[in-house]
DNA sequence: GTTTGCTATGCAATTTTGTGCATATGCGCA
DNA sequence: TGCGCATATGCACAAAATTGCATAGCAAAC
C-alpha cells in the first residue's frame, strides 16, 4: 500500500495539516494518487503510531483548530527504503474502454456523451497543470525538488495530452457510426 | 464495481470457464481490468447467485472437470443498463511518478533500474497488441462487436506508445542528472 | 433568519481487492 | 520415481477503498 508514502511524499515538501492533504491531493499528487479525506486521516493516524510523522495541534480563531503533521527522520528514512524497491505497475482500470468491448450491447449515444465527458476532464486537468507549470517552473532555476517534481509534471502534461488525443479519435469514430446508424 | 461487468462482457463472445476467464483477461481484457483468478471464481459465484450467468460442468478425460459460465438475457439486461451509467474516472495510482515527487530523499540509481523495467514491461505489451491487430483486425471486415473491440484496441496501442516515449524522457533526464553528479 | 458552503476532524460499516493456501489429475522430462 | 508445469477450482484471511454518518463554528447569500 502507497497511500502512506504518498502522505510522507506530500509531507517532505512542507507539514500539512489532514485537510491540506485532502486538497493537495486533489490538485497536484492527485494526478496520480486520489485518497478521499477518511482516508488520509485514518492513514496519519497509523503513521503517528508508527512514528513516521508527528502532529501538533495549532489554535485558529473562527475556524475550527488545524493539527498539523510533519515528517520525521524515521519517516524519511522509510521513504529512502521505498524508493529503491520497484514500483508496480499501475492498475489501469478503465470502465469506459470496458464498454467498447460490450460494442453490440450498449448504446452509442451513451458513450459518445462518456466520451465528451471525459474529455472535458481531462482538458481541465491539462489546464492546470500548465498553469502550475507556467506558474512554478518556468524560467526558473531548480533545485534537485524541483527538478523531480517538473519530470512528473511533464509526464502528467503528456499523459493528458495523449488520452485527449485518444478520445477524441474514439469519439469521432463513434460519431461516424451514429451517423451511418441512420441510413 | 466493475468486475463482475469485465466478467460479463467477456462472456458474451462465448461462455467460458473461469479458468478461461482468467486467461482471457491476461491476454485482451487484461490490459484496462486486471483480477486474480481466485477474484473471477469469488465473482462467478455471485453471478450465478444473482442469476446474471447460468454454469454447467462440463467432464473431461485428463484433466480436471471444467465448469462453463453462459451470460443470461438477465445478464445482458444489466449490461445495457451499466453501459449508460457514466464512467469513473481512472483511478490513475502510480507508485512511479510519486517517488519523482520525493526526488530529494530517492537514489537516483534506483529510477533509472525502475524507469528501464517499465519500458521494457510497455514494450511487451506493446507488441502483444500490434500482434492482436495484424492478426485479427487488420483487412478483416468488421461487424460492430469487433469494432467496438478495434477501437479499445487502437486506445490501448496508443497508449502503450504514449507511456514508453514519456517514460524514455524521463529515463534520459535521470541519465543526465546521474552524469551531472559525477562532475 | 434560514439555508448553503467552507473549514476541520473523524468513526463505523460495507464493499472491493489482494495474498496465501489447498487440492487434484495428467503429461513430459531427467 | 520424483519434479515441475498446465489444467481446474475454490476458501479464508488481510488490506484497502468507498460510503454514510456525525460534529461544529463562521461567513455570506437569499
Amino acid at each position: 500500500m502507497a497511500l502512506a508514502e504518498a502522505i510522507l511524499v506530500c509531507l517532505t515538501e512542507k507539514p500539512m495539516s489532514g485537510y491540506d492533504l485532502a486538497k493537495n491531493f486533489d490538485a497536484s499528487v492527485g494526478f496520480f494518487w486520489r485518497a478521499s479525506h477518511q482516508q488520509i486521516y485514518r492513514e496519519l493516524g497509523k503513521l503517528r503510531e508508527r512514528g513516521f510523522v508527528k502532529s501538533q495541534e495549532i489554535s485558529q480563531q473562527g475556524k475550527p483548530n488545524r493539527i498539523v503533521h510533519t515528517i520525521t527522520d524515521e519517516g524519511r528514512a522509510i521513504l529512502r527504503q521505498w524508493s529503491i524497491k520497484r514500483p508496480r505497475m499501475p492498475a489501469n482500470k478503465d470502465e469506459l474502454l470496458l464498454k467498447f468491448y460490450a460494442f453490440e450491447d450498449i448504446d452509442i449515444r451513451a458513450m459518445i456523451e462518456h466520451l465528451s465527458h471525459r474529455i472535458e476532464q481531462h482538458e481541465t486537468r491539462l489546464a492546470r497543470y500548465k498553469k502550475i507549470k507556467s506558474r512554478y517552473y518556468d524560467g526558473k532555476t531548480l533545485d534537485l525538488m524541483k527538478k523531480g517534481k517538473l519530470i512528473a509534471l511533464e509526464m502528467g502534461l503528456d499523459n493528458e495530452t495523449s488520452q485527449i488525443r485518444m478520445l477524441t479519435r474514439a469519439l469521432n469514430d463513434m460519431r461516424s457510426l451514429d451517423a451511418a446508424k441512420d441510413d
